[in-house]
RNA sequence: GACCCGUUCGUCUAUCGGUUAGGACUCCAGGUUUUCAUCCUGGCAAGAAGGGUUCGACUCCCUUACGGGUCGCCA
């Protein structure tokens, strides 16, 4: 048997964290098993679908690397693969329950009668649940087609869940009360249900309910922000879901080769995005400079900073310190412009230190003359300044990076010099030596 | 309210009856770096509560509490 997972989302919104984890999983497990991964678009309720949404979901898909093998844009063999293009195939199966008894009008709807017993599902990752539809009053036969003549959701997943030969619904835990639901109808329609995963929420950081304008919400919001799609699919990967291991960094082939359904969680995680900052510095390591360079660029140029002309080399100083690509702007910003602001927690420090002043002065004045500017240069005439005046040259470090860059943190001093000049850093530290005094 | 699912450091988690309850994020302290970051070392920090079962329970059972979910002609 073939694996065939699906994603089912309804374009009313954009894809959110929960839908996109719910899509990972599937894709995973479609990948891990060489099956197929099927992408559908519920479309069922038109008053509330839109345009924008659907390619936001699509948008959302293809950032995470979520590809899909039949759907929307790539065709398949049991398309199409938008509810609302495949009504004449739901009338048939409608027909169906209608030739069997099991449905019944009520107020211009058409409702479907349930079995009066319990229920009992094998879910992959809740184990055996067992739901009681023996008392009608807490489990009253559902609507399947609404008086307008159109489909519920129920029904029509599945019908598409039986027609495009789905094998395994992985899916958010919000649906396990619906599955015996499902499973009734598949039951009647004589069909073979296929294996059900219902995986836990993803809360806020307080346990509320993750939903829309929650903070970290959009997966949309992660490429604005300078996320890798690799960091957030991993970080999304690992909650609710362990692979055995104590490696935390993965790649998308890794996280394939180890994902199984039997590792999933039972309880609901809560989004930390602390921890999901730190997943994506780990994956830039990885990223070459070139690669940096070109991906944070529109960071900086949206932080109206101007693009030089050695900026991967701007980018190799600060690749390592930087938790996103949105951090890329304040972190270079001392590079590529004059009138920079000092941090006065900083310069305090510097202060502290009475002789810092006249240091620099001399610091300056020993880095004119150079004809040959390097940070080997650089760093002999401040070993030559602190010699001379009696102090160590340790001591002059902080306040040279404070005079630099106006702040106590940042690249390492010898590529702050070398990327700056001489000019630039002899003007630099005699503008903070007068500062200081 | 009824019905389901769940409950290990603040957060993500390991543990599948016998462990000093391990790792990671965050935070703190040292070390390395003539500077910053990285990095290394160390530290803070947990089995919701109460009953059982057992020689022995975080692990199995029950109750309570708490959290989440579901109860639509939404999906």
């Amino acid at each position: 048997m073939t694996v065939r997972t699906r994603f089912a989302p309804s374009p009313t919104g954009y894809l959110h964290v929960g839908g996109a984890r719910t899509a990972l999983f599937n894709w995973l497990f479609a990948r891990k098993h060489g099956g197929t991964f099927v992408l559908r678009v519920e479309d069922t309720d038109e008053a509330r679908n839109t345009e924008e949404a659907r390619q936001a979901i699509f948008d959302g898909m293809k950032w995470l690397g979520l590809d899909w093998d039949e759907g929307p844009e790539k065709g398949g063999a049991f398309g199409p693969y938008y509810q609302s293009q495949r009504t004449a195939i739901y009338d048939t199966w409608f027909e169906k329950l209608v030739a069997a008894g099991r449905v019944y009008e009520d107020g211009g709807a058409w409702r479907f009668r349930f079995e009066r017993q319990p229920v009992t599902m094998h879910d992959l990752v809740c184990g055996e649940v067992t739901i009681d539809y023996t008392d009608e009053s807490n489990t009253p036969d559902m609507v399947v087609k609404r008086s307008d003549g159109s489909y519920v959701f129920h029904f029509v997943n599945v019908v598409d869940d039986l027609e495009m030969e789905i094998t395994h619904v992985i899916r958010g835990e919000d649906h396990l009360m619906n599955t015996p639901k499902h499973l009734q109808l598949i039951a009647a329609f004589g069909g073979k249900a296929p294996q059900y995963a219902h995986i836990p929420l993803i809360l806020n950081p307080d346990g509320s309910k993750m939903s829309k304008r929650d903070a970290g919400a959009a997966v949309a919001d992660y490429p604005r922000q300078g996320f890798l799609s690799v960091a957030v699919v991993n970080f999304i990967a690992l909650l609710g879901w362990n692979p055995k291991t104590e490696q935390e960094i993965f790649t998308l082939a890794e996280l394939v080769e180890r994902f199984s359904l039997e590792n999933v969680n039972r309880s609901p995680g809560r989004f930390d995005l602390e921890k999901c900052k730190w997943v994506n510095q780990q994956h830039l390591l990885d990223v070459s400079v070139d690669d940096f360079a070109i991906a944070s660029r529109p960071f900086v140029e949206a932080a109206g900073l101007p693009i030089p002309e050695n900026y991967p080399a701007v980018i190799a100083a600060v690749k390592d310190k930087v938790r996103l690509f949105s951090d890329v702007p304040a972190a270079v910003d001392f590079l590529l412009k004059d009138d920079f602001s000092y941090d006065e927690d900083a310069v305090a420090k510097v202060r502290g230190n009475a002789a810092a002043g006249g240091l620099l002065g001399a610091l300056a004045t020993a880095f004119e003359p150079i004809s040959d500017w390097s940070a080997d240069a650089a760093k002999a005439a401040l070993n030559e300044t602190a010699q001379a005046a009696g102090a160590k040259p340790g001591q002059l470090m902080f306040p040279l990076r404070v005079a630099l860059s106006g702040r106590g943190h940042g690249p390492d001093i010898g590529d702050v010099l070398t990327l700056l000049g001489r000019d630039r850093c002899v003007a630099r530290v005699r503008h903070f030596a007068e500062k200081l005094s």
